[in-house]
DNA sequence: TAGATTGTTAATCGATTAACAATC
DNA sequence: TAGATTGTTAATCGATTAACAATC
């Protein structure tokens, strides 16, 4: 596998290449070419085979890429074979909700345990994941190796549990709530799902073409 | 407000700098230049005015920016002050977690219906919304205008949702289903939360970081 | 073989960064 | 006024697109 650093935007588009493919392969679709894989994407050939050819050459010339082993490789890269394990902190609504109905083994990810500080539920299960009590949570990270944190708790103490987290080698924050975690200063990764900056963007959207139609309104009236 | 055409990334960035003027704001700082800004988002000076000239001249020679104004800009330009119409589709766990934890309020979106197939839910009030009988939604759209609708319906019947919401002619889904929406055919906007894309780009991220520490061991091992 | 499509290099386009005159 | 920082133009950088030889 090829070595240069690759841009984000390539990664970005990679889980969205596994999806169609995933698609792809339960509809029975055994082959497919760069243009076609790009037309379902809205991206030019171009851009797949150049997204693709960053990783290592996948098709075969004359024919396009076999969707199945496509898949395979682009699970590898993103890591999904490698058994990288999480916790989930913070059992309330979005924690809980993200253990019912997200499947992290789908994507490679084993959630091994959660934590929250209310009585009640420490020491219950919840679809299978032990719920822990925060205050063991050092204890359990330094006993335990841990690639990734599910980010669940309330915006007042995320920085700290953060701390928590850097101090003890977690490599990576998935990041729920909605505080801007990234420091200049820490090594660990952070990745946000801030639903309102994605409500905001499309929000914009919205009044943009809004206003373009009532734009076109009044020109055609005059 | 000048009207270029305003980049994808720029839009992107604009949620974000609405964050920290609030929270600066609620920190009683009421000027930044874009210096300060930027650091705290890890952007340039440059970016930074080179974004808000998007949209107009905000700031102050010699002076920066003021943080309440600035704010209230960007809420602008974002449409958090259009009154946006909002609705809910499948009151399934992603779903009722939205209801319940996030404030769309917050963000200039009114929720003002909710839908669901399972007969124990309809008519009932969740978070004081409504919750309507998927068979009422087309006559629902045609007697009320939606801006926003929220697809947190299972994979399988989020197409055909989409259809009825395209042909009813609301203008934006906000996508929580983990299928590909966009089709270049409609003229719907789409914004997809994609919790697998955003796990695996971290997945990849987490990877990367230790193939390098790997390597590096092993150099020093030698 | 002929047709198709990749892998890859070159050209273009757009976004970010740098620089600086304007001005508060 | 002097210092600071914007708004904006120019330079650089990187990503996307186009083109085409290689080859299945």
């Amino acid at each position: 596998m090829k070595q240069v650093k690759v841009s984000n935007n390539v990664i970005r588009r990679l889980p969205r290449y596994l999806r169609k493919l995933d698609e792809l392969s339960e509809s029975g679709i055994d082959k497919i070419s760069s243009r076609q894989l790009g037309e379902l994407l809205g991206l030019t050939s171009s851009q797949v085979r150049q997204d693709f050819n960053c990783f290592g050459e996948f098709g075969q010339q004359g024919y396009g890429y076999n969707v199945v082993s496509l898949r395979e490789q682009i699970a590898g890269i993103l890591g999904m074979d490698r058994g990288f394990t999480a916790i989930l902190i913070g059992v309330g609504n979005i924690g809980r909700a993200m253990m019912e109905n997200f499947c992290f083994s789908d994507w490679g990810v084993q959630l091994v345990a959660a934590f929250d500080i209310k009585p009640a539920l420490i020491g219950t299960e919840y679809k299978g994941v032990h719920i822990h009590g925060m205050d063991t949570l050092e204890q359990y990270l330094s006993e335990n190796k841990i690639d990734i944190a599910v980010l669940t708790v309330p915006k007042t103490v995320a920085v700290s549990v953060t701390r928590t987290l850097t101090d003890r080698g977690v490599d990576a924050i998935w990041n729920f709530t909605n505080v801007e975690l990234t420091e200049p200063s820490s090594t660990t990764l952070v990745e946000n799902v801030h639903f309102s900056d994605s409500l905001l963007s499309l929000s914009y959207f919205v009044a943009e073409r809004q206003d373009e139609a009532a734009a076109k309104a009044s020109r055609e009236v005059k």
